[in-house]
DNA sequence: GCCTAGCATGTAACCGCTTACATAATCTCT
DNA sequence: AGAGATTATGTAAGCGGTTACATGCTAGGC
């Protein structure tokens, strides 16, 4: 209570030496049982609780793993480092978890301090995947893991999605419905979404479809969707007899989704929307969303796992994972049936 | 790259003690002005970090706060973590996150995975408010501050809201609208939402209108909501002009919209519905969902405040806070307006 | 009975910092 | 000029563990 109990206090009582003590508590084989015993029932007793700090001082290892993430409130990452979290305990790993608001300076800055924290490794979705922050990891020799970005350096692991792909399915969706027009609506170039984007224009044109469809850039927010709408009426984009909206985010398709409400477009009959990462309630939302859907949680595992083979074994080859996403069809698309709660009574 | 620089090879540089560079490092005013330049410009140099293990070691302080919620991928936790961060990051601490899956076992584990690496405090989101985990801190004097939980202990520091007010609050509109037979969906007993319960109930009572009160325990999730409906029916709970359904948290209200839906009945003509949380997109549900509010991102600033005063000064008297809640109107209820997106187009 | 092997434990250096105390250098004041 | 105060730096003892190496002991083999 007054002052806490350290290795030789322990040692003193039992009579042994803290080397003793040291080795009873890393089990370490070379003790005679009965002292073993006597040393594990004062630690008990005492509730004697190990120094880490001491111990990692020592060792030179912190069984601690850094991650940064974009942002700490958002589900996304959450959803992601629980993932994280789930192998990382697992494996007798403790998380120390901060997050940059997308601002790589700050990235920066929080990585120098898990270094100066000597953390053994370190997870990260950086906001550009080649910065200073990859850097002052290389050089320090802490091994690290890129999640939900992919990197072109051949040295770094990494973990994320075929975003490509996941444009791709939408695509594939809504050739097969006989849509007659299709818009895509991108965010911002050179990131996740714009991939989205591009895999979902590619598909289509290489349909020989590319005369019927438009693209949009810079729509990224849910206002930016609902505002897009009055502007896609006037110039005539939404009265083919049926037109598919591919969007690279679930809030964007929320905001076009109300917009048309307010408008009075029929969704799906007349308009069909897809989004993309099934946020909480896509499922429930008021016309449920047909979305591209990512394994956030394993992508988290999956990232974790990679970075504990990188620290157990420092020549390990990097593992560059690209996760398939999954298209998820609901009301707001054509071809799904009708909409039923998931757990109706029957 | 190959060894890491210790602060003995700086002060060899330098040609100084590491005492010195030690002092320069931590901003010791007492060093010649031309030496802190020369030590400053080789630690920028060599790019080198100190080591806070071994700062940590010596100091006997971590600058560390363990945090440990229930579920750290549900967004209300992550609101509030994101609360704690904030006022960490600018005190210089950083932040040890783990979560317990409402296991009191594992939260006590954890607890103790936290002291031993010697964290400067704790914040929890206790599973009870007083158990093993609090009883192990306060045994190793290391002060603590329980988050969304009040305690009756007179020495423990929480943070929570008020959660009997805000059944209140949610009563109070019933009440003010003409509504015939109030219904009251409560979780499990002894815990936040039954307070909301009790806040709720009393007030309906205290107002003379107890005879038209019916109360459900038990019901929980999404789907005890919507599966509610038929038997409310069955046992005509909803037949009245106008009834009042309050639920202790959204979950349980969207399911009940979504039965009411499925059954044809009107909301809110019918039935008023009011939730508790507004956790994401109750604004934007298929009915929009009147609720009650709660600060979590404040709730963690405070929280955090408070562990920054008791780490300071251990005998700081507790704080005992009790955050005020807010009731959201919106289409669910009878008093509201018609709902209109957030950014409306004029 | 002696040598050697193997087990159990102790000794002490070390991990990389901080800091109380000692020391040296410079300044101030009578 | 010398005592005392002040400033800048060095010395070395921790902090609480780990671990290479040394030591002592017991037992087996000859």
């Amino acid at each position: 209570m007054s002052k806490q109990l350290t290795m030789s206090d322990i040692a003193r009582m039992a009579g042994v030496s803290t080397a003793t003590v040291s080795r009873v508590l890393s089990n370490h084989p070379m003790v005679r049982e009965e002292t073993r015993d006597r040393i594990l029932s004062l630690v008990k007793e005492h509730r004697y609780e190990p120094s880490y700090v001491a111990r990692n001082l020592s060792t030179r290892r912190t069984h601690t793993i850094g991650v940064v993430v974009d942002d700490i409130s958002n589900p996304f990452f959450m959803e992601l480092a629980k993932g994280v979290e789930l192998v990382l305990q697992k494996n007798g790993y403790t998380m120390l978890l901060t997050s940059s608001g997308w601002d790589p300076a700050k990235e920066a800055d929080l990585i120098r301090t898990l270094l100066r924290n000597r953390v053994d490794g370190v997870l990260l979705t950086p906001v550009h995947p080649e910065s200073e922050s990859t850097e002052v990891m290389r050089r320090n020799g802490v091994p690290f893991v890129v999640m939900n970005c992919h990197s072109d350096n051949e040295s770094v692991s990494y973990v994320s999605t075929d975003n490509v792909e996941g444009g791709r399915l939408a695509a594939e969706l809504m050739l097969r419905t006989n849509l007659t027009r299709f818009l895509c609506l991108s965010g911002v170039p050179h990131q996740s979404t714009s991939e989205r984007a591009e895999g979902f224009i590619h598909e289509i044109r290489s349909h020989g479809r590319g005369n019927d469809l438009a693209v949009y850039d810079e729509v990224r927010t849910f206002d930016d969707g609902y505002n897009i709408v009055p502007s896609l009426i006037a110039r005539n984009r939404l009265d083919a007899v049926s037109t598919g909206i591919f969007t690279s985010n679930d809030f964007v398709a929320m905001g076009i989704l109300e917009g048309l409400i307010a408008h009075r477009i029929p969704v799906p009959s007349q308009v069909s929307v897809i989004g993309y990462d099934d946020i909480a309630f896509a499922e429930r939302y008021r016309i449920p969303l047909t979305t591209v859907i990512q394994a956030k949680h394993s992508m988290g595992q999956l990232a974790a796992d990679e970075l504990m083979e990188l620290i157990q074994d420092r020549n390990h080859n990097p593992a560059r994972l690209l996760l398939k996403p999954r298209l998820i069809v609901r009301d707001s698309c054509t071809a799904a049936q009708s909409h039923e709660p998931r757990s109706a009574v029957p």
